[in-house]
This record gives structure tokens, sequence and C-alpha cells, in this order.
DNA sequence: TCTGGGGTCCTAGGACCC
DNA sequence: TCTGGGGTCCTAGGACCC
């Protein structure tokens, strides 16, 4: 059995979404925003047409948003991680395997028909995703994961070809690589790109074609991979499996600068209190914790500062978490500074399922027990009756940092009460 | 006034081991 | 005058991804 591996992702996902729940916003040029509302992170294709730019910030292009009358949205995660959630089991079924690789695409290994055309499977799938999601997808064909996101990127840009690409079972596949701009290939970012096009690498055909010991000088063991993916060898294997993760991280730019340790405290304390949830739902233990502020990055006496603790026991515990990032804070705390940015980071993380016990531990297995039984009821209330049922003191009711999200939808496809009502 | 968040992998260099 | 070879682990920083 021949098989290929498919690259299929949801387009312009977080725009489509806000679309899918809201007729009034389709077909309309729509724009979706980064947290804090910061800057442009998706775009419907009638706001491409109009020439909006991706990544640009916001209060920058507000104006002319306005003028064109371009519609605009804060980003709704709790609606595009659902709405991820549906077109991922939509493709589990569909599919041999898949590794789910970011919130709007995903990796499948899929077994070629005997005569070798992939193109009536693809267009069911984008009918099954289009009827049952409101979600338009482009699926592309390789050997290697490499080649199935350059076919992927063909099916997209080549409206001829209707959001379908087999890179395989094609006549020229060497002119549609030539086709492919360097700054398009996977795992080639900023700096490479500039590297490649100096030494007149200006397509995906030409970096498939250069002598390997010239890339390995470069890139590394990285570029060499790259160029075996380009050739059909794949060497990513596909990770149907997802592994555990090697850090958690819960960070955000405040609403409004931050300049007191009591406002700071609040914050990291509601980020340590979120980054302990999600230890929890990943089964993980963590053996370090850290803690980072920062002022704005883009004026001048930028300042940027972090401090770890290591763990003697690795833990998931909140009531042991909070105060040790809270002591972290005070260290790192500077007056008369106006902090946009701080985080929390765990590192080190291992499975809950094999936890090692300390030689020389000074607590005691019982109160650990009746801890952990506490985490998990707390938990399951705040997943009953919703996120912030049960919170900590010390991370303040009224959040005046917190995040700006002005132009946020609802939750049409989490909570019961706002699920769109349509009227005959 | 206002510029996102959360990850992975690789490399180099230092400390340390036998 | 002469100063090994082979390895692990850790950290920091860079590049990249969506």
């Amino acid at each position: 059995m021949v098989q290929a591996i498919a690259l299929i992702d949801g387009n312009n996902f977080y725009a489509a979404c806000e679309q899918s729940i809201d007729p009034s916003v389709a077909k309309r040029p729509l724009v979706i925003l980064s947290n804090n509302d910061g800057c442009i992170i998706a775009r419907s294709p009638e706001a491409r047409e109009l020439g909006i730019p991706m990544g640009q910030p916001y209060f920058r292009i507000r104006n002319k948003l306005e003028r064109l009358g371009v519609i605009v949205r804060s980003s709704n995660y709790a609606l595009y991680g659902d709405m991820s959630q549906r077109l991922m089991n939509l493709l589990d079924e569909n599919c041999e395997g898949i590794e789910i690789y970011s919130i709007d695409e995903a990796f499948a290994r899929i077994n070629r028909p005997s005569n070798g055309d992939l193109h009536p499977w693809a267009r069911r799938l984008r009918a099954l995703s289009n009827q049952s999601l409101g979600l338009p997808i482009s699926i592309g064909f390789g050997a290697s994961k490499g080649q199935a996101k350059l076919a992927n990127h063909l099916a997209k840009t080549r409206a001829f070809h209707a959001g379908i690409f087999d890179l395989i079972n094609i006549q020229d596949q060497d002119s549609y690589l030539e086709s492919i701009p360097i700054e398009n290939v996977w795992g080639i970012g900023q700096k490479s790109a500039h590297w490649c096009r100096l030494k007149g690498i200006n397509t995906a055909k030409q970096l498939r074609d250069i002598p390997s010991n010239q890339l390995k000088a470069q890139l590394g063991i990285v570029g060499i991979r790259l160029q075996q993916e380009l050739l059909g060898q794949a060497c990513l294997p596909l990770a149907t499996t997802p592994s555990p993760k090697q850090t958690t991280c819960v960070s955000r730019s405040f609403g409004h600068s931050v300049t007191s340790l009591e406002e700071l405290i609040e914050a990291i304390a509601t980020y340590v209190v979120h980054a302990s949830e999600k230890l929890r739902r990943q089964r993980q233990l963590t053996q370090s914790i850290s803690v980072f502020i920062r002022t704005n990055p883009f004026a001048p006496s930028f300042y940027s500062q972090e401090a770890t603790t290591r763990l003697g026991v690795p833990t998931n515990d909140t009531t042991v978490l909070l105060p040790t990032a809270l002591a972290l804070t005070r260290k790192i705390f500077s007056a008369h500074k106006q902090f946009t940015k701080a985080g929390v980071i765990m590192r080190h993380l291992q499975s809950a399922d094999y936890q090692q016990q300390s030689l020389l531990a000074t607590y005691s297995q019982e109160g650990q027990y009746r801890r952990d039984q506490l985490m998990r009821t707390i938990d399951q209330i705040n997943a009953s009756y919703g996120k912030g049922t049960i919170s900590w003191a010390c991370c303040g009711l009224k959040q005046h940092w917190n995040m700006r999200r002005e132009k946020i939808s609802c939750a049409a496809t989490t909570r019961i009460m706002e699920i769109p009502i349509v009227k005959a």
C-alpha cells in the first residue's frame, strides 16, 4: 500500500471561525487582532484583497480600517480552540493517522488508491468540513512533511487547483517548485532566507538542488534535513501520539502599564494559578518555576528581569507554586518602572504518573495527598461551573491590568447562553 | 496611549567524570 | 621537554514555527 503525507489546514482559520458563527460578517472584510488588541493576526480573503497587511500594529492602521469598512474582532481563543477540536475530530475520522501540528493544521497519513488519484477523497473531505463546520480547508500531498507543506502552499495560491494539490502525482513538479519563493519554504526564516538570496538561491527548487555541504555549513543539520524532505525523503516522522510538553508558559501583556508591586503580584498570581491548572490537565509536575517581567521593548531604557527557583520536590500544587513565584516577583520588582508584560515559565516537567519521592522530604505524604485532593476538587468545580468560580484572593478581583479585548465575539460554541439563534 | 503568546530544536561552551 | 581521549550534563542564546 502506497501512502502519502498530507498537510491539511483551515484557511484564514480565526477569521473563518468568526464567520462560521456569525453570518453578518460572512463574505465581508474582517480582521482578527492578537491578544491585548495588539496587531493583526488573521484576515478574511476580502480584507486581504483590500491590501491589509499581516502583523501590522492595530493603532497604526485603525483609521484605514474604519475608512475601508473593515470589521475588527479581538481574538477569541475559547471559540478557535473549540472549532479546532471539531476539525481535528473530523480529520481523525477520515485519515489513517494524524499529527496535530497547530491550532489550525494537521499532518496526516493517507492510503493512496490503486489509480493513484487522491483528489476524490480530498474533495469529499473539503465538502464535509464546509458542511459540518463552515470551515474551508486546503489539502497538500507529498512524500514527506516538507513536500506536503509545499503542496499545501500551492493548493492555496493556485486558484485553479481549488484547494487541493498533489506534488507526487504531477507531471512538471520542478516547474512548480521553481515558482515557490525561498521565503515560503517551511523551515526557512528571515535569517536563512537572507543568506539564501545572497547565494542566489531564490526558489524551493534551487534549495533542493544546491550541494548539501554548502547547506550544512550555513544551516547545520537542520538544513540537510530540510533538503532531504524536499527531495521526498521523509526525515521528520509523523508523531501521531503527542509527546509530553517540556515547558509550559503563561504570559500576557497588560492592558495598561503596571508600576505597583501589588498589581504585579495580582497578575503573576493569576498566571501561576493558570499554569498550575495546565500542568494538572497535562498530568505533569514541574521541577522549576521562573517569573519574568519587562517594560516596553520598543521604548528606550528597556528593562527585563527573570528569576528561577529549582524545586526540591516536583509539584503541580498551586499552594506550593504560588508563594514561590510571589517571592521571585518581589525579588525582581523594581520601583518607578512601567511594566508592560510579565509571565511564568515551568521547565523540567515530568510525568505526574511516576513521581520520584525525595530522600530529604520534610513534608508528610498524608498532607500532600490531601492537597492533591483539594486541587482536584477546585479544578472540577471550575470545570463544571465556569472558570474562576473558585479563585485565589491574591489574584485580585478587579484586575485592572488585564488585557484589552474590546471587540470580542461571544462564546457561541462553548457557553449555552451564547449559542446563536437562527430566526426563520 | 496603543507593537501577541506559546512552543520546539540545535549549537556552543563550560564543568565535570573516568 | 613534556600535558589524552571520550563522554555526559547543563545553560544560554539563536532560529524557527503557527
